[in-house]
This record gives C-alpha cells, structure tokens and sequence, in this order.
DNA sequence: TGACTTTATTAAAATATTGAAAAAAGTAGA
DNA sequence: TCTACTTTTTTCAATATTTTAATAAAGTCA
C-alpha cells in the first residue's frame, strides 16, 4: 500500500520540530520569520518550536542578522553545546576517527594506520578509539557513524563485504549500540561521499543526484528527492556493473562488458599496459623503467601531460565510455546533475569534453539539457560531511 | 531542499481524509475499525472523518461484512453517486472513450477508429466525444483522463511527441480545461499500464517496479514507492534507450546498440528478415509467400511453434538482450517486480527460461533473489485503470 | 523626532485528535 | 431463550497545536 503516512496527532509538533530543525541544520543564517517562509509556518507556531528548542537546548540564539529596513532578525543556530558525535572512516590502508561537535566542527581528530591489522585488530582499534574519543568529550555522545568501502546493508548496519579489510556480513551497528548504548549509522564510503555532496558540496540542495565515484572500480549513488535510493533491499545503484557492451572485457564482477571493465582507472590502467605490451611506445613505460606491473593512473596522467599518444588516446578511449555509462544514466534518471568524483577526477582535463560530447550524442536532448555534468572537488572530506549528516538526519 | 513537507494545520483533516479514501478506494472491503488499524488512526477519528465524508456524499455504507465474533463490521465504499470521470484512450487506430463512475464502473464505452483522421480531426473527435460523455452523465464530471502515445509531461499535460496522430508539444491538459473547466490529466501509454497493474493489477501494492512494455519499441515505467519516477523534466525512464552494446546496431533514436534496438519485435523481425534474406530457410518466409516486407511477429511466433529454427534462435538472441538489459535494471534499482508486458508476452514461452537464465548471469545474487520477474496478462485494460487512478490519487 | 518596516510575541479562538467509557450488534454455550 | 462474551462503532470531555488578530520590540530612514 502505496502513502499510508496517517499524520498522528502525536507525531504532529515531533514533526514541525524536526522540520524546524532541519532548516536551521541546513541553512548557515536563519531568523524565526525566514524558516516561517520556509515552512510555511506561521509566526507565532515558529516562536513555539522554537522555544522549546531553546529550552531543550538544542537551539541558539546567534547573532543579529542585518536589518533590511526594520527589526533585525535574530540568526538561530544548533546548540553545538547539545552533544557531540563520533565519525569513524575505515579506508584502505588507514582509519580516520573524528570528534564532532552538534555543528558539526572536528573537536578531535586522528588517524591510525591499518595496513598490518587483520580483521580482530580492526576491530580492537575500532572500539579503543570510539573509547578514547567518547572519554574526550564532556557532552553526550548523540550518535556514532561509521564509513566502509564495500557494500553495505544501512538499515541493518551490516557491512555485507568490505575486501580491505577482511569483513562479510559484519553486523557493525549492533556490535557498536551493544558496547556503548549509542545509536550507530553505517554507510560505504560511496554513498557518505554522495551525502556529503549533497548536504555541503557540489550537489547542495539538488534533489535528484546521481554520483558516480570513478577509481579503481565505479561505484554510484542514487539521489532522488533528497534521499538515498536504496531498492528493496539497500542495494541499488550498482551502475557500475551494468552490461554497456555485451562483448566487452570481462569485469571483477564475473560478468563482461560492465561500464567499470570499460571506464573506470583500472580500465585505463590495464588498456595502456595492453598497448605497450603490443608494442606501442610510451612514456608510462618509462616512467617504471620498462616495469609494466608499477604502472597507475598517476603515470598516465603524466604522460599525457607531456602529449604521450598512447596515454591520451587511451585516456580517450576511457572518456567515450565514461560518456556512454553516464548518457544511460541520463536517459533513465533525468537528473538534475551527474557528478563525477573519484580518481579519474585528477585526468579531468583529458576527458571532459569527451565526456560530455558522447553523452550529448547518445542521449536524449530534453534528458540531456536540463541535466548538469560536473566534476567534484577531490579536497573536500566529503564522507565525513556525509555520515555526520546522516546521523543527524536520523537522531533530530 | 529535502523534505520540507510542514504539516500545515489547515492540511491536517484534508490528509487524513484524503488516507481515508485512498484506503476504501484501494481495499474493496474495508470497515471503520479496519480502516483505523491500517492507518494508524483511532476509532473515533475515522469515525468522525467517515461522518463528513458520508455527508458530502464522497462515500456510502455498503452491506454488513461478517461477524467474526462480535458487531459485523460496515463495509465502506467510495458512493459511485459521488460522480463520473471521462477517459479517453488515442491507440494507434483507435481512439477508446469511457464513462466510469466513481467507483471505476464502466458506465459508457464507445470506440472510434482514427486510421484517416488527420492531427484536427482527431482533435475535433475528442472533444465531441468528450461532450457527448458529459452529456450522457447525470452527474459531476471530476475528472478527465487523455492517454496518448509516445513521450508525456504529465505534470504540465502536454504530449511531447505522438507519432501516430501527428502532435507535436500538444497542451491538451490545458486545451481540454479550458473548453470543459473540468480537471483534466495526461499520461502515456506505458506509464498509464504501469499504472494500471500497479493498482489493480500483478503489481498491486508492490512499491519498487520497473515495468517494461516490449513491443515495437521498449518503454518502460519506473515506479518507486508507489509512485512514478519521473526525472526533473518528466522524462525519465527511457530504458529503451541505453546503450547495451557500444558496437550494436542502430536505433530509431539515433543511436546504436540501445535495448530496443536489440530487444524490441522490431528487432525479432528484422533479425529474421536478415536471416532469410541471407539465405536460411524458415517457415515465416512461406507463410508471407516470400513476400518479407509483410512478416509480422505473429508469424515468427506461430514458426517458433512448428519448431522452426530460424524463428527459435532469433527468439533466443532477443531473450539474451532482454535478459541483460533486465539484469542491468536489477542491479540499478534492486526493484522487488520487473513485469514484462507488450507484444513479446505472446512470445513467453519461447523466452522466459533464458530471459531467466540471463539475468541470474548478469545480476548481483542479492539484488536478483530478492527480485521477481512477471510477464503481464494482455488482456486485462490496465491503461484504463492506471489512468482512471491517476484522476481519482489526484482529485481525492 | 516621527513614520514606517520588519521581526517576534501574546492571548484568545478554532480545530482535530485522543482516551475512556458506553452503546450497538452480533456469536456461542447452557 | 438467556447470559456472557466479542467486536465494531460512537459519545463526550479533555488535550494539544495551530491560527488569527493584535501588539510589542527593535530597528531604518528622512
């Protein structure tokens, strides 16, 4: 059954309240009067809420605003005194930890190698540092994230398979709400980027997003009306294994002709060693001294830097296929923007018209046009932005 | 901005009346008390929704249900006095007109065949019709409902492209609202099926479906909890046209190596044409008396049941292509039902077990096992029902 | 200084939901 | 047929928010 959202009398001020607090959360400077336009709340509803946030201590009061003409509003912020947070990233060879206030300003950060731990020493400095951290804070710890590569069951907090380090069907969530009574959110590293887009970067405020990470591999998210699509069972968005040439090289996956066995930087990587080896003359092979195995994206971007015919036309090959996946995403998605973030992101200059000529080419003009093609920033701690927000959309 | 729905107090009785109607219009029996457990509501709330409605005559106390052991229960029914709806259906060389009450009874049906009229004939048969509809009801016309073929801005009621009756960018929402003041809705062909099983048919209550018409083309429907995906610009869902084989052959949109292209009874018939022409023989050739320009799928079906070969094998190319371009849809949405409809259904059973078989090849286990696939039952207006709904989500 | 704006609050009125209790309309066993 | 029990539905007072209208607060600008 299709919107059996009943609007129980009970859940009415929760809602208005979380609403309030989301605009306030979302936009930097807000009176009462702008989040009444917002909401199309009325005044004095505003004032309500807004008093018991305060009481509760949630809320703020900032600053003036500036006057434009008459009483000047006053800018209502979070309470970054209310809690804190703890945001772990689990990344290849190093895991992050954060402590975060309410406003979502690092108070705490580190960084530990995990290049030598197996899986139970992933673990121990997992929890030791979710300890040291917690013990760091005066407040309340309102939440704790966590970021794998891999995929990942949200809902349930499973990390379903994370290859780096070592984890299947880890019920992370539950581990973690077991030790330290804390609500626990868990996303792949994929999907926090995307959030983190969408919530402070590129993607601010675009409701229909698509986000491709193009590395090793080619993950993406799905964005639509502000909210991760997750399929019937929090795995959607597997873009990068879908068949976009059927007699295509065979992908990690088992299956061939995938958009990630044609597209992504292992696709390059491998394509320029295929070149050499058949005889081709390049500067990525001198780059390793003749040593094909060293060869990575790094050494081709360089190449084609100097003008290396090989490395550009093998960057070009990338790019058509870049442009195809994307042009089918554009034709089934129609979205407002597709971003594009992930290593390849540094040979952007190489690619970019490609790009977007071959997704001009095979997609639909109406689709095509009011659709944005952009490249992220790859500074941006974007994961980090992300799962705090997540844990924040789910805790207020 | 995600998710800024405020809950108006204004709104407030207005939604939990519209729940209410939606849960007697979608559930054939349902009672007070069944009612508020299915919307969360209490007894005397839906008691006291169920008074106005009963009073603006929106709905009407049927028969006693039976007692399961205590008061029988009132069944409760949308009042098919309430008032009728218009739809009208322009196929390819019909155009279908239907008076249903408000209940979804056909009251009036009547068709016309528009194989000579050109695009003012058409649109002069409409609006006659459509008086002529009115004029034979005794009640309020709430709505009417236009299904069209090709491309749809449903949300503006403009007929983007109808290739069979020659409109171009068509207001009709807008041309019929201002000849007859009476809301009017707009939508396709293939959304309008989807619809239609969505809400009464093998997909009934089944919130992620990717519905596929495979007939001459391929169009598809994407419907996400409940409700069609429609992009930013109304367009969405064109899988038809993705790119599943770069090197593929070319398509109607200009492109090459798209799904329909590949998998549409176009595609059957010019791949068996082909084959003949290059000399195989086949029992289609004899049933056109070698006359190729008039085969037809009906002919390819009716060799595949003699055994022919050239007929089976071109069946089973089709049901490889169909099978990865539905694999690619269940890795993309992770949807629980992809339901296959058009034309190709006549041919299910020379192509399901590889359509199968193909997409477990080429799909993520857990995205495949928690996904159905169906065919549709052709013979079951599932146009009529997906646009009569859309009238009726929208004007309760 | 005074008129005007814009922002924010107050207090009474309006409205819909809730909870508890009762009424209504049946079943089932003795 | 009577009585006890169920299930469905309604009644009614209590409750909780929002709304409307009016007012206060705090500025700008001429």
């Amino acid at each position: 059954m299709a919107d059996l959202i009943p609007v129980s009398y009970k859940l009415l001020k929760g809602m208005n309240e979380s609403l309030i607090l989301n605009v306030i959360r979302h936009n930097k400077y807000v009176s009462r009067s702008e989040i009444a336009k917002i909401t199309n709340l009325t005044p004095p509803t505003v004032t309500n809420i807004i008093n018991k946030l305060l009481e509760d201590g949630l809320v703020k009061e900032d600053k003036l605003g500036e006057s434009s003409g008459g009483r000047p509003p006053v800018i209502l912020k979070i309470n970054n005194e209310a809690f804190d947070l703890i945001v772990i990233i689990i990344g290849t060879d190093i895991m992050e930890e954060y402590l975060l206030d309410a406003e979502l300003n690092i108070r705490e950060s580190q960084v530990d190698s995990i290049k030598n731990e197996d899986k139970e020493g992933i673990f121990k400095l997992l929890f030791d540092r979710i300890k040291d951290l917690k013990g760091k804070s005066a407040k309340e710890i309102a939440g704790i994230g966590i970021v794998v590569r891999g995929p990942v069951k949200s809902t349930e907090g499973v990390s379903v398979f994370s290859p780096n380090i070592g984890w299947r069907n880890v019920p992370i969530k539950e581990m973690i709400e077991k030790e330290f009574e804390i609500p626990t959110f868990v996303e792949n590293d994929v999907r926090a980027m995307a959030l983190g887009e969408f919530y402070n970067g590129i993607a601010k405020n675009v409701g229909n997003v698509v986000f491709l990470k193009v590395g090793h591999g080619i993950g993406a998210t799905i964005i639509l009306d502000g909210k991760i699509y997750r399929g019937i069972n929090d795995m959607a968005g597997e873009i990068g294994h879908t068949t976009i040439d059927v007699a295509g090289p065979k992908c990690s996956c088992g299956n061939y002709g995938c958009f990630e066995a044609l597209a992504s930087e292992k696709a390059l990587v491998n394509n320029v060693v295929k070149r050499i080896k058949e005889g081709s003359y390049s500067l990525v092979s001198e780059y390793v001294n003749g040593d094909l195995e060293n060869i990575t994206t790094r050494f081709v971007y360089k190449a084609a830097e100097e003008g290396d015919e090989v490395a550009l036309s093998e960057l070009n090959k990338i790019a058509i296929y870049l442009g195809i996946g994307i042009a089918n995403i554009v034709n089934v998605f129609s979205p407002e923007l597709v971003l594009i973030s992930g290593g390849i992101v540094r040979g952007r200059k190489f690619i970019e018209d490609v790009v977007l000529e071959t997704i001009k080419k095979r997609s639909f003009e109406a689709n095509y046009s009011s659709c944005s093609i952009a490249f992220s920033n790859p500074d941006y701690n974007t994961a980090l932005m992300g799962i705090s927000n997540i844990i924040l959309d789910s805790i207020l």
